[in-house]
DNA sequence: AAAACTTAATTAAACGTTTGTTTAGTTTTA
DNA sequence: TAAAACTAAACAAACGTTTAATTAAGTTTT
């Protein structure tokens, strides 16, 4: 779908009040004046504030899909590494696209089976089973131990990187970084997470479990 | 503040409809519906529906605190063991409570230091106040390794049960566990949940970091 | 004990806003 | 000049809240 610039405008304002507020906190008068356009051009471009959503969605899931397919192939690097850069990849997506991964947070508390709730359950499904195949290899070749409950330790990952983002106010205060302008946060944040996720995967694939 | 029945009635169905669809989504008579009283007792029992939300906060919080402070006392028991103790009694507050709990995240993903923001913000730093005194004993006394980012670790518990709450449908989909009861499959969660903490806080407080 | 009075609980209806959407008309573009 | 882009205004429906009237419960007076 090829979008003109006000529609990206829209699609653009939709995603940030839908993020700040949720879908029913913000109005579409709220987002065409974000947007800079007449109320009625969200109606005419898109048909409804439900329609939009869905637009949101579709625009923003074309840039998060994770780039698992190509490692799966590649032979240069081990399978630990491969997990690492999955990892990087993961961190790098969530945090530059807080707002859409906050609309998909919010999203994913409804209790209802909506176009986009479908849409979530697809994309988290196909990077499922990338991931597995991934895991898998290195299981076979005896670099990963066996018995791993791959879906536990993606809810780790996701939930890990979810709840930094949600409550990324409260980190910054209880460790005196107020001071710290918000891309030199976001770089700290990045850093922080994929090394404490890199160190807990590595213990869940490697390290034999204690009972 | 000592509620009456029909004031509990309103809570309660607050808490359900705002858990399912969010402050916005539920609508003030939704809930005098849900409760069974006429939607004016709303206003005239709580002042409005803002207030009313913070009724929720100040009635469900109060079963909501963790029992770390007798925990910490307590020399019968090892470091790790408090620990342990520690994840099994947030995993089941917050799968007991998963509707304020959901209510909390989503309220957490707004931009706003409304009151209710304040009050999670207080409940959260009161816990990691006392969890940061459990970790440094067990590090005084050589049980836990130096340099623990207690808040990373924390976000990684948080993280997870909530992810894990978010996606159970997710989770029971993958896992082909369709067929278990409700009941059931909160059990299943416990034991998964609390397991897999566990494990990961022993790796974290326990093993050295690999560089 | 009955009647009178007071306060609290409860109701249906109405209030003024705000909601998402549509209309009917105007301007711009090709 | 026909189609597309755009606008201000109007639309009905839903929103949170208030009102005015009624019922229930409790207290005081006779």
């Amino acid at each position: 779908m090829e979008y003109s610039g006000k529609q990206i405008a829209i699609i653009n304002a939709a995603t940030k009040l839908f993020a700040e507020k949720g879908f029913d906190g913000a109005s579409v008068r709220d987002i065409a004046h974000e947007a800079d356009v007449n109320v009625a051009m969200i109606s005419y471009y898109f048909g409804s504030k439900e329609k939009l959503m869905e637009a949101v969605f579709e625009d923003k899931t074309n840039n998060i899909k994770l780039k698992v397919e190509n490692l799966l192939q590649d032979e240069g690097i081990s399978h630990l590494q491969k997990v690492n850069i999955l990892i990087d990849d993961y961190v790098d997506k969530f945090i530059h696209q807080q707002e859409f991964h906050k609309i998909m947070m919010r999203e994913q508390l409804i209790d209802k089976n909506t176009p986009v709730a479908c849409l979530i359950h697809e994309l988290k499904k196909r990077n499922l089973e990338s991931i597995k195949k991934l895991i898998q290899d290195g299981q076979k070749s005896g670099a990963f131990k066996k018995n791993i409950d791959i879906v536990l330790m993606m809810t780790t990952m996701v939930g890990t990187v979810s709840q930094m983002i949600t409550a990324q106010h409260f980190y910054k205060k209880v460790n005196n970084l107020e001071h710290m302008d918000e891309m030199e946060f976001q770089k700290l944040m990045r850093k922080k997470l994929s090394a404490h996720l890199k160190n807990l995967f590595k213990q869940i694939l490697t390290t034999d479990e204690q009972r």
